[in-house]
DNA sequence: ATGCCGGGTCCTACCCGA
């Protein structure tokens, strides 16, 4: 079971990036992020002839998150609980397939807006930690993937790569991604590579790439009796070299059947 | 050197991302 996370940065313009990764790929369920368009606008027949179904929770402009699978899935939420029944921000699908719940998500950036934004990061970050923590507690298979916008540790990120006061790295953020661990949650990727640079993004700005001065903040986080069955976890850098690319990269966990 | 690129939209100068 290959079960992926991938912020595309307008699935408009990066259609075909995903059509053709998909059919080198193979994952079984791919989550998307920021895929900047309406529900509605979702590309859904472009991935139909390759044996995939998708749905997409969107909205205009910004945000919007999808799920694309080949496994059969329900869409169960697509509203993050817990968050005041007025937000209108497209950053949650919680799905059930093969027996597991999977959620994906578009986490705050925390950086726009001031205080009052990244209040609104952790504000998000404390309705996910009571989300997992009641899946949890249901017994049933648990993965929650997507782009977190935390950098969990130094490790995470290329030195001089974001200022020390950036909502990435922030204490406050660093300490709400360290609630999920404490819950029981595997980080996926850290588990394979536990030490060293495995970065999922690099800004289009300054050579960023080239300079490799990348951030590790798409991540894959696992119930206990998933991480048992964790074989690989890894980002596609080579995705990041070809034209028009998204600043992040698609990053693939392998479970054992 | 928080705006260097690249996406979006009230179509064109401005907002947002990380």
């Amino acid at each position: 079971m290959k079960i992926a996370t991938w912020n595309v940065n307008s699935i408009r313009q990066r259609e075909a990036h995903v059509h053709r990764w998909l059919q080198s790929c193979q994952p079984d369920v791919l989550f998307l992020q920021e895929i900047k368009c309406e529900t509605a606008a979702f590309p859904v027949k472009t991935f139909e002839p390759l044996g995939y179904r998708s749905q997409a929770v969107g909205q205009k402009s910004y945000n919007g998150v999808a799920v694309i699978a080949r496994v059969p899935f329900t869409v169960t939420h697509t509203e993050l609980p817990g968050l005041p029944a007025d937000d209108a921000q497209a950053r949650y699908i919680e799905i059930q397939a093969a027996g597991m719940t999977l959620i994906g998500i578009y986490l705050p950036n925390g950086n726009s807006r001031g205080e009052e934004g990244f209040a609104y990061k952790l504000a998000w970050m404390d309705c996910l930690a009571a989300r997992a923590k009641t899946l949890l507690a249901q017994d049933i298979p648990l993965l929650i993937t997507g782009d977190f916008n935390v950098c969990p540790t130094e490790e995470d990120l290329a030195p001089g790569a974001l200022s020390s006061n950036d909502a990435l790295i922030r204490p406050e953020s660093r300490q709400r991604f360290r609630t999920l661990l404490w819950l029981g949650l595997t980080d996926a990727v850290r588990a394979i590579h536990p030490h060293g640079t495995v970065y999922t993004f690099w800004d289009y700005q300054a050579g960023a790439w080239q300079r490799d001065l990348g951030l590790r903040i798409d991540h894959t986080l696992l119930s206990p009796t998933l991480a048992e069955k964790l074989i690989a976890a890894d980002p596609d850098r080579e995705e990041r070299a070809q034209p028009q690319p998204s600043d992040h990269v698609p990053v693939t966990v392998t479970l054992d059947d």
